[in-house]
DNA sequence: ACCTGAACACCGTTCAAGT
DNA sequence: ACCTGAACACCGTTCAAGT
């Protein structure tokens, strides 16, 4: 497959701009964050090029790099601005279970709407951003203060996070992934489908929704289960 | 960050060969595939390039258009080979959670030696292909055998799955993502790191094989749990 | 049929020149 | 200080030429 060709769709005619600064700044952080995202969007992580990301801002390349060092800079930048948007407003208020699925919901929500961006959360090391080390803060003091061990709380939220990760990767798939083709071959596989099926049915609930909260519950409940915390005690 | 440089370093000296037909055929699918297994392995996929694939195989990048259509068609001939890799010996042989926890392990080591395989393994319709279905048989057989209630067995089986998705999301993530930059400002953040680190240290395990195998006993235990399956009987 | 080698259209990043 | 434009070292893929 040769690489996508450059198209000039949606992007604004190339400005014909004189060398030399600018007498107007033509570019910010917040301008490129913006257009970074725009560009993720249409065309996945690996379409934000440097290339891609100058011509929707309509300058050239080089003119980025005079506002980050490089392009894995621009992908700290966009991570930053993912972990201002998780719901933590739960720690500290509610019970740490009811806290920790508020947190998961929200990340599963803001995940599946750029699920692009899950390679990009996996890869930046976080301790390097500010405000993602205060997202996870507070994640750790709602473990603590419901009385989880001091070794156990970076791996509950490790699983719970990695669980999420899956959870956006299986969003992508069709919801009948497991039905066999033929199912006079397969007679156990195709009366368990149609049986989880009929559960799907029966509960309302969209498939992969049903499925993340048994998973999630059945993580809460075998972690709480292995360390002894109540999970239900106020965060 | 510039794009690594071409190294010599492992790579046989480029043999000179005269254009036009060789006497003796150089290339097929099986040493491309293999080569490409070497390749990535050794550079992950991002250094699985056609031309570091040639270099490895002591031709020119074009004669490998001869062999497979490409890039893509490489990434395809890898995921055929995957199917069959997975251990499901364990199914009607060991109790069920035993028994899965051989396969999730094999799952886990399977996909991290190729995690690229993820996107495809998660999006292709598995019931396509012999093996998979024949594999998923297998487990389902096995929860079956265990007593688990049909509507549960797709369920439990699917969330395994997506955990295991997760966690080989998490496997090219470096190990003290967590790690505050500044101590003294993420004080909690800074003990639980540490808290973790010295059971891991005192486990003598890598960090994400100890994760791995909390958040898949936490499961099995949940589960188990919500459907009241022994998980010790004979698959 | 199956290889080489040149070519095309990309990529991230650097840097001198210009205002 | 902040832009342009040329340059460097890459990339996947195509294709004519050669045996």
């Amino acid at each position: 497959m040769p690489p996508p060709r450059a198209s000039a769709l949606g992007v604004p005619p190339p400005v014909r701009r004189a060398p030399g600064r600018p007498r107007e700044q033509i570019l910010n952080r917040d301008l490129i964050a913006d257009a970074a995202f725009a560009q993720i969007r249409t065309s996945g992580l690996r379409g934000l090029t440097m290339r891609a990301l100058a011509r929707r801002l309509a300058v050239t390349p080089s003119a980025l790099y005079n506002h980050v060092a490089s392009r894995d800079a621009v992908l700290a930048l966009l991570q930053e601005r993912f972990a201002a948007t998780l719901d933590t407003t739960g720690f500290g208020i509610l019970p740490l279970r009811d806290a920790l699925s508020k947190w998961a919901w929200s990340y599963l929500e803001r995940l599946r709407e750029r699920p692009e961006l899950v390679p990009l959360i996996v890869a930046v090391p976080l301790a390097h951003t500010p405000y993602t080390t205060l997202m996870y803060q507070r994640v750790v003091t709602g473990f603590s203060a419901a009385g989880w061990p001091d070794e156990s709380i970076i791996a509950a939220m490790s699983v719970l996070e990695t669980y999420i990760f899956g959870a956006v990767a299986d969003s992508e798939s069709p919801d009948d992934v497991y039905r066999p083709k033929d199912p006079e071959r397969s007679p156990l596989l195709a009366r368990t489908t149609a049986a989880f099926a009929a559960t799907v049915a029966e509960r309302g609930r969209r498939p992969r929704d049903l499925l993340f909260e048994i998973g999630l519950e059945a993580l809460l409940t075998g972690m709480h289960h292995r360390w002894g915390s109540s999970g239900r005690t106020r965060a």
